[in-house]
DNA sequence: CTATCTTATGGTCATATTGACCAAAAGTAG
DNA sequence: CTACTTTTGGTCAATATGACCATAAGATAG
């Protein structure tokens, strides 16, 4: 077989979703230059030969973006042969939940600009990302009802009806309030932050914080969380 | 960035899971040339420029193995920096459920011997392919809960029983005889083959097959296979 | 033919969970 | 005070689950 018919590189591409204003959000840059410039997608880059999957990952979102020390997970790869128009490049997207008002955007690297889009109303993106992000999209549907990853779109405090209403985008269905709560309650794992809502124009719901330690103990004695 | 500092290669390898006499086997190749002579491996090789992923999966696990027409998944690339002893090479890792009595194994390419090994006792294996069988393990385990996939590992038709002690062997735990059958029956999956097992010392059991159409059907209505 | 053994098949029952509601309490705004 | 909004907790019937128990259907041994 000859060397030169082999798929000769790899690149990684983020799908990073943050949640506010009872929406989902996107976060996408706009290439500064090569075949893409002027054109949104996602926050992406070569991998080294010296660095693995999860470190490209990191190193990329952070020069593109300037989001640091969230957690990143491998969600596929992808590589059609015709994806990328100037050569074959196989890419692995991962995948990110985060709360948008704890980091500052910072285009950097290849990005022009960086911004957060409501996940339906995102442009027309570059190569297959739209099929990326639409299989992210799916992936956190499943991801979310069973595991409890949905705090991480959250402010460390919320409350109860903020948890129901990122639910409801996510998935993309009313929930009934009263059941959800005596749901989510008797999971154990929130924690009353014993403060309250500020300026509401009605009665203040209480504040409560997702309890990791206890999530861990629960899953120790196993405990499955689904909603 | 100078070009040589890219990552320059990708492979497939598959994981491929078996079931019979009541435990989860395991598709091996014993590499016939190269760096891992002798060794034992999961079946893989090159992704070639004017193939997409999933194309290279069944080209590879045919030409090693024999075995075609199957379905595979795709699972997740592994790229450790180290993974592989002489270059930095990733690789994607693709998964699938068969019925081993319905192949017949046939080395070629690359592979001097194939060969089923239960799961628990299978060889010491090449480069980092025992982390990906321990993966594909976590996945198959969550996978089979979730998805009426079980069912590729049994023959056309099976009892109520086989169908049982397979899900014992996947999820490492026993189940209630009672309950297991309740549940599977309600869900009405199954078609009454109207054959029963045959030399069997006590009374037979009636045989069933997976009615992949009502399977369809309900999830249509919004039906959600659990186990 | 009868007793015995093994597995199939189906039930019981107390407990937990779910979905669809209802109702009171707390606080805001006029 | 009154009207209004949202929080918070409750009811109740229907369903699902886990731990058992009981009987039926063959097969085999004597």
């Amino acid at each position: 077989m000859s060397k030169n018919k082999l798929v000769k590189s790899v690149t990684i591409d983020c799908v990073i979703f943050g949640f506010y204003e009872r929406r989902l959000q996107l976060l996408l840059v706009k290439h500064a230059d090569g075949i893409g410039q002027g054109r949104w997608g996602l926050p992406g880059g070569w991998i080294l030969q010296d660095e693995d999957l999860d470190q490209a990952a990191y190193r990329i979102l952070s020069d593109l973006t300037g989001i640091e020390n969230i957690y990143l997970e491998q969600l596929r790869a992808f590589g059609g042969v015709d994806r990328f128009p100037v050569s074959r490049v196989i890419t692995i997207a991962y995948f990110a939940l985060v709360n948008p008002s704890e980091y500052q955007l910072i285009p950097g690297f290849t990005a022009s600009e960086v911004e957060w889009f409501p996940v339906d109303e995102r442009p027309e993106l570059l190569y297959d990302h739209q099929e990326i992000v639409l299989n992210a999209l799916d992936f956190l549907k499943d991801k979310v009802r069973r595991e409890p990853i949905g705090f991480n779109l959250l402010p460390e405090e919320f409350t109860l009806l903020d948890l129901q209403h990122l639910y409801e985008e996510v998935l993309q269905h009313e929930l009934d309030k009263s059941n959800f709560r005596r749901k989510i309650k008797k999971m154990g794992l929130l924690r009353k932050s014993g403060k309250k809502q500020t300026d509401v124009p009605h009665r203040a719901a209480n504040l409560y914080a997702f309890d990791e330690t206890m999530y861990r103990r629960l899953v120790e004695k196993g405990f499955n969380f689904e909603i």
